[in-house]
RNA sequence: GGCCCCAUCGUCUAGCCUGGUCCAGGACACCAGGUUUUCAUCCUGGUAACGCGGGUUCAAAUCCCGCUGGGGUCACCA
């Protein structure tokens, strides 16, 4: 027997990832390779209704995007590397393709008395929970079926009656070792003979999660708390099929600012909220019907699919929360910050910078190395949009302004393709130190560099920004800019610095400060009074574009000020 | 409702295990200044919390009990 440390993430596919389930990820993996252990991916698609391939795929690259890999499981070509893979033998990783393994153990139970076939319909048993609550007692399977004499079972199940599978819950108090919470017992009550099989032929989560553990070695086991009640049956079907226990550890949920949990259905919400504001009546987008639309809207937990309902946000013109690491790649953010911000949410390294501060920035590595469930919470967090695009603000001030042109590039390329046409890597690679601090995200550098985007017959001038920085005082900042627009031709390279030291030297000839020359320039070429430095304003413009905006403005200016 | 988990600034948290060094530290946000050709960055300072009530003790944010509050879970979903 080893003692190889081995967790495993094992979501289910029903979309892309949620921010909570790579935050589980994430944590599993540090505990494992911190421990020089490995990391396993398993694929949970039991459901047969909702899971499909697509979310597979997805959730595998939302995961190789954060870095987060795997050493075993489904295999994933990214970034040049294979991840995944079966080295002990121990897959299939999908559980739909496990099937003939839980049945021989569900056969075993069943053999061994430890566990029993029952014929109840959903619909009986549905009518029976209601009966219960009616009655204000709590539900427990009533045990029916158990009395049915093994020769009358078989008759049935030979003759095709469609049953599920029970498990005979042992009449004992069940106690969780949970490395974060401590001990945790539930009483035999607080159980009944749960389902182990299904109606389809399909294991239930519980006794797949538990035979596939202990058939591919995981050592523990780090997931949601929402599971903790779990637990006690998986030790109970442990201890029936005479797997050991492994080590548990039920990390605490994640909610919104609200306290509401976080969940897929924001999205809609937030959309409905938008159309509700709007007074708007009709489907403003033709694939989606007037009753569709009328149905989706007086309905709290009816979703629409994921391509229209960006569709909808683009034409109420509001931006969805972002709940699903796609949801945050789209928004530019980078992988190390929701690495890092996600670590933070529950895990405290418990250490102190240098001037004393607490240490809150590290890298997946730093994580790896330092974590322990010792550090880790025990109660809900919530979850802080602000305090996550602070920590994105610094991962990108952080980047070299190489590594920020390669990342920015990257991103529009796959989400903004216009911003990718406009401009070349080199390009992004000059603006990079200007567009740096100022952005967020890396969506936020369109923002910055807007216009540069417009053509020059389309620069509208703002006009306060005007009045203030080219009108007011006697038209001196008109006549600055006539004489910059006309000694710029005299300027031999057209870069940043070479601007700027030109910029400078214009000032001082016409004995005026920077400010002076600066902003009725920069208003001239960008419309407004807000830009990046000068240097980088104009060189992204190219010298044509900034003489021929200047000479509109001036124009302008003069059209005002008659 | 039953059972289970949790409880420090608005938010994430350090401190709690091993009571005194805590009239509680950091970060984000916010407010006020400063640097700067605009904006942003950056720098300095500030506001702000131990849920309540009982114990135990010379001493409690720290230990115990109760209350309150929040959350999870009670599926042929995972």
């Amino acid at each position: 027997m080893s003692t190889e440390t081995i967790t495993r993430f094992a979501p289910s596919p029903t979309g892309h990832l949620h921010i909570g389930g790579a935050r589980t990820a994430l944590l599993c993996w540090a505990y494992a390779k911190g421990k020089g252990g490995r990391f396993l991916l398993r694929i949970e698609d039991t459901d047969q209704q909702r899971s499909s391939e697509a979310s597979t795929r997805g959730i595998l690259e939302d995961l190789a995007w954060l870095g987060i890999d795997w050493d075993e499981g489904p295999a994933l070509e990214f970034g040049g590397k294979t991840l995944g893979g079966d080295p002990r033998g121990v897959g299939p990783f999908f559980q739909a393709q496990r099937l003939e393994i839980y049945n021989e153990y569900i056969r075993r139970l069943i053999e061994q008395g430890k566990a029993y076939p029952a014929f109840e319909t959903p619909e009986e048993l549905e009518a029976k929970r209601k009966e219960a609550i009616e009655a204000k007692v709590g539900y427990k399977y009533d045990r029916a079926a158990l009395s049915i004499p093994q020769d009358e079972r078989i008759a049935r199940i030979d003759a095709g009656e469609d049953h599920v599978v029970r498990l005979l819950m042992p009449d004992e108090a069940i106690t969780v070792h949970d490395q974060i919470l401590g001990d945790v017992t539930v009483k035999p009550e607080e159980f009944d003979d749960f389902i182990i099989r299904k109606r389809d032929g399909f294991p239930t989560y519980h006794l797949a999660v538990t035979v596939d553990d202990a058939l591919m070695g995981v050592t523990c086991v780090v997931r949601g708390q929402e599971h903790l009640i779990n637990t006690p049956r998986h030790i109970a079907i442990q201890r029936a099929l005479g797997f050991p226990t492994p080590e548990y550890g039920h990390l605490p949920l994640i909610f919104n600012q609200d306290g509401s949990k976080m969940s897929k259905r924001d999205k809609d919400k937030a959309a409905k909220k938008a159309v509700r504001d709007g007074k708007m009546e009709h489907s403003p987008i033709s694939e989606i019907g007037h009753e569709d639309f009328a149905g989706w809207l007086k309905d709290k937990t009816r979703q629409l699919p994921a391509d229209r309902l960006k569709e909808l946000a683009g034409v109420l013109a509001i931006e969805l929360p972002e709940i699903e690491v796609e949801d945050f790649r789209a928004a530019g953010y980078l992988p190390s910050a929701i690495n890092n911000y996600l670590a933070l949410l529950g895990w405290n390294p418990k250490t102190k910078n240098a001037d004393g501060t607490d240490l809150e920035h590290f890298d997946i590595k730093y994580l790896a190395e330092h974590f322990d469930f010792r550090g880790v919470g025990s109660g809900p967090s919530k979850f802080d949009r602000v305090k996550l695009l602070s920590f994105n603000a610094d991962a990108i001030a952080a980047l070299s302004d190489d590594g920020f042109a390669h990342e920015w590039h990257a991103w529009a390329t796959r989400h903004d393709a216009a911003l990718a046409e406009r401009f070349s890597l080199d390009d992004m690679k000059m603006l990079a130190p200007a567009v740096k601090t100022r952005c967020k995200t890396l969506r936020d550098g369109r923002k910055v560099v807007g216009f540069a985007l417009l053509a020059d017959d389309a620069v509208e001038f703002d006009g306060k920004a005007v009045h203030k920085a080219i009108i007011k005082g006697e038209g001196k900042g008109l006549e600055l800019l006539e004489a910059f627009g006309k000694e710029l031709g005299s300027l031999e390279a057209f870069d940043p610095d070479s601007i700027e030291e030109f910029v400078n030297a214009f000032a001082e000839r016409h004995g005026v400060g920077m400010g002076k020359v600066a902003q009725p320039v920069r208003v001239a070429v960008t419309g407004v009074a807000v830009s990046p430095p000068l240097g980088q304003t104009l060189a992204i413009l190219g010298r044509d574009s900034v003489v021929e905006r200047i000479a509109r403005c001036v124009e302008f200016a003069a059209g005002q000020s008659a």
